[in-house]
DNA sequence: CCACATTTGTCCGTATGTATC
DNA sequence: AGATACATACGGACAAATGTG
């Protein structure tokens, strides 16, 4: 049983809808509050998720803002590779 | 305000570490009770540092054993390259 | 095999600060 | 000024893997 822990799931979960073409790049994310209904996990965990695809550059976060899809192309690749 | 935050601050520093020969792959880090007390910070952030250092695959985290350096040549860089 | 200590893993709730709208 | 939203950090609870005796 793999039990995949909830951070890395849900932040799998997002860089697969970029994938899908569901965020495009400059896309704002829903807000953590709107998050943490959606996956049912507190904002401590989405902060984890947050941290986890800036280190990738994947998302840039931004203070009273909200967090935004950077260009897939300078980190999205295929799995495997 | 904190020019760079704590987990910011200690990922870098142990990338610093790695880049200076301090760390080699395959070396173990300090347990987290004992990056605890050098840092002066609580286990959650370094477990934040864990999370970001893994993401870009510079540490691989074993459950009970330890949290291990990679082979830096597959995720170190120089600054702004 | 079992019991135990050690160590890491995951998640939560909360407090406080800062930036933006 | 107030509301919204993200940022950082803490402390604790419990689980899971490992190593030792």
């Amino acid at each position: 049983m793999p039990a995949t822990p909830d951070y890395i799931r849900i932040s799998d979960e997002i860089i697969s809808a970029v994938r899908a073409g569901k965020y495009k790049p400059g896309d704002k994310l829903p807000s953590i509050a709107e998050l943490c209904q959606e996956y049912n996990v507190s904002s401590s965990t989405i902060q984890l998720v947050f941290v986890r695809l800036e280190a990738i550059e994947a998302i840039r976060r931004h203070q009273g803002k909200g967090v935004f899809i950077t260009d897939p192309s300078t980190w999205l690749r295929k799995p495997g590779t």
